[in-house]
RNA sequence: GGUUCCAUAGCUCAGCUGGAUAGAGCAACGGUUUUCUAAACCGUGGGUCGCAGGUUCGAGUCCUGCUGGGACUACCA
């Protein structure tokens, strides 16, 4: 790392220029601003006490001795307290010929094999996937991509919420007014017939509830009180009673919407390596509940409720297990974190869950360390912002939701309409083609979710529709088919070349530059748990590629060491593109 | 009420552990194609970084207060 590299440098510099001793982690280089003549920027205003000079002086000085103790750069610049490196143009030639060309290259081996666990998607079989449960899937199949590209070992599990009242409201609204209606009979996507009857309930409920409240009762009890929902509880008692008609019907809804949610999962390109059902693991965390009551660390109420106290942690107290001694959400997942951890012995273990549930998970986390759960420290809330709508978050009771389906097609079609209308679907199939909208319209999907810093809310609006253009995945999937284009009609040209007879512009040394950041960029989003730190960086690379394509004639160059050169980092870009595309899920063309 | 997150151009977003004149994209306007893919490239206009203090050589970034907004705070999941 040249950076390191330079720091060693300063160090030495401090110690025999100023006799001062300061350790070379602990010195700073940044990038030059563009602004500015140089690639690496050290900045000398901390350290103007210990060197008593001025800010020229002590930048100076410093900059002459590296260059008389042959550190790797050509030439320096002072400004101020600014002191603007320049490395040698040999550098970062020997950097493509050696690192950049390698195929492993941006990948890392710092996770050392740590095994991580990522659960993502955990969809509620009640109804179809919208656009939030796209950002959470695009995130958790990112996500599992960088930390692999990191050296750890990821397995990814869904944890499906099979059960419920919520499950119970469609099945009642089916029995009561489906006629057996299927997904067969009627041509509707599994997920979808049954989210059509958790609707169907949900306004018949409404409007019991309104009459409710017009005699006189109050929301809360009204809420509580409905036919309707006295039925959905009934039912629910049913199936927990284990009543095989109920079990039935559950299985047979719950098998409709795995199919449709599979045929969703397949258009994302995300899977599982194992996937958790809710209906198996809701009894589970009954056992650590008693674990913690024979430990002390939990308590139980006059009748017959268990708690825990967390308000030394400056939370509250917390329920665990009911007055009747069925199960809360929070129990359920202490039972999973214990299947997860028996079942694959895991360092750390991510949840992709949204922050809306950031209370949820300190706690989950605080009660397995009161335990003593040796897997309690692993435990990573990856929790990220809702998608919002112009007018706030989305509804799926108020039916205000963008359908996942309808998005991806809706951007297939874009990214259709928009192909043919450049002409650029001449001589390809069908199928082909198909393939091409697909890659395109979920390239565009996807960057546009994934670029926003995970943590951030973000706005979506339905009337704008998403860009091809400009800070977009079509744009960076565009650089590489242009990319892969001038390799396919300059193959078989020689591609090795002499360092020394060949120049470097301005823009092929930027790209250089950017190219040389990959493999930190890698470990950042890693270290950040961010894809979005990926999806700049492609961005900017792709940038500059555009830059220097646009300035640079590539096949007709007719210098055959610099044309060599040049087919070579087109290489390397293309396939730092692939390599970071593949991070986000996003497929890179040939042509497009 | 308590906990917590957020506020940067008309819109959507970047801005790494504090560093130089705060950056992109979209939208607006203007230019570039007999030359490797114009989903591209170049240029113009657009800012009190929510407000007020503080810390220091230096603050969009750190601290305090205020304003505005979201989420959580259920014997829902």
């Amino acid at each position: 790392m040249i950076q390191n590299e330079l720091k060693k440098y300063i160090a030495q510099a401090f110690l025999d220029l100023y006799k001062a001793e300061i350790s070379s982690d602990s010195i700073a280089i940044e990038k030059t601003s563009d602004d500015y003549e140089g690639d690496y920027t050290f900045v000398v205003f901390p350290y103007l006490k210990t060197t008593r000079k001025s800010p020229e002086q002590t930048a100076q000085q410093i900059g002459e001795y590296l260059i008389q103790q042959g550190a790797p750069i050509q030439s320096f610049e002072v400004l101020k307290g600014f002191l603007n490196l320049v490395v040698k143009a040999e550098f970062w030639i020997q950097f493509l010929q050696n690192e950049a060309q390698l195929p492993e290259f941006g990948s890392n081996q710092s996770g050392n094999q740590q095994k991580v666990l990522v659960e993502y998607s955990s969809p509620n079989t009640n109804k179809p996937l919208h656009l939030g449960h796209i950002r959470n899937n695009l995130l958790g199949y990112s996500i599992i991509q960088i930390l692999k590209a990191n050296g750890f070992e990821v397995k990814s599990c869904n944890l499906i919420n099979d059960r419920g009242i919520h499950i119970c409201k469609s099945m009642l609204a089916w029995l009561e007014q489906g006629n057996g209606e299927t997904p067969e009979s009627s041509g509707i996507k599994g997920d979808h017939l049954v989210g059509k009857y958790y609707v169907v309930f949900e306004k018949q409920n409404k409007l019991e509830k309104e009459q409710l409240i017009a005699s006189g009762m109050s929301e809360e009890e009204a809420g509580k009180s409905t036919p309707s929902m006295k039925r959905a509880q009934d039912l629910l008692r049913k199936w927990e009673a284990g009543d095989e008609e109920t079990i039935q019907i559950w299985k047979t809804m719950n098998g409709w919407v795995y199919d449709g949610f599979g045929q969703t999962y397949t258009k994302l390109g995300v899977n599982f390596d194992q996937f958790y059902y809710e209906s198996n693991t809701y009894l589970l965390g009954k056992e650590l509940v008693q674990e913690g009551l024979d430990k002390g660390v939990f308590f139980k109420k006059a009748d017959g409720s268990v708690w825990v106290d967390l308000t030394e942690d400056g939370l509250d107290q917390k329920l665990l297990l009911r007055g009747d001694g069925t199960s809360v959400y929070i129990t359920q997942d202490l039972g999973t974190a214990e299947l997860k951890f028996g079942d694959f012995a895991y360092n750390r273990s991510v949840y992709v869950v949204g922050n809306e549930q950031d209370y949820h998970f300190k706690v989950l986390q605080l009660i397995l360390k009161k335990l003593n759960k040796p897997y309690a420290e692993g435990i990573y809330h990856m929790s990220y912002g809702m998608v919002e709508l112009p007018d706030g978050k989305m509804k799926s009771r108020e039916g205000k939701v963008v359908d996942a389906d309808d998005l991806i097609q809706e951007m297939v079609q874009t990214a259709g309409e928009t192909t043919e209308a450049l002409g650029k679907t001449e001589g390809l199939t069908e199928e082909a083609k198909a393939d091409l909208f697909h890659l395109i319209g979920m390239g565009a999907l996807k960057y546009f979710l994934l670029k926003v810093d995970p943590r951030k809310k973000m706005l979506f609006n339905p009337a704008e529709s998403i860009d091809f253009q400009g800070n977009t995945g079509p744009f960076i999937q565009y650089t590489h088919a242009r990319i892969r284009s001038v390799l396919r009609n300059g193959a078989g040209l020689e591609t090795s070349f002499e360092a020394s007879s060949i120049s470097v512009s301005k823009a092929e040394k930027n790209l250089l530059k950017n190219l040389y950041q990959y493999p930190l960029v890698v470990a950042e989003a890693a270290r950040e748990m961010s894809p979005g730190v990926v999806c700049n960086y492609l961005f900017d690379l792709a940038k500059s590629y555009n830059q220097f394509y646009h300035d640079h004639s590539i096949l007709k160059e007719e210098n055959p060491a610099q044309r060599a050169f040049r087919l070579v980092l087109c290489d390397s870009v293309g396939r730092v593109i692939r390599h970071g595309g593949s991070l986000l899920g996003i497929g890179m063309p040939e042509k497009m």
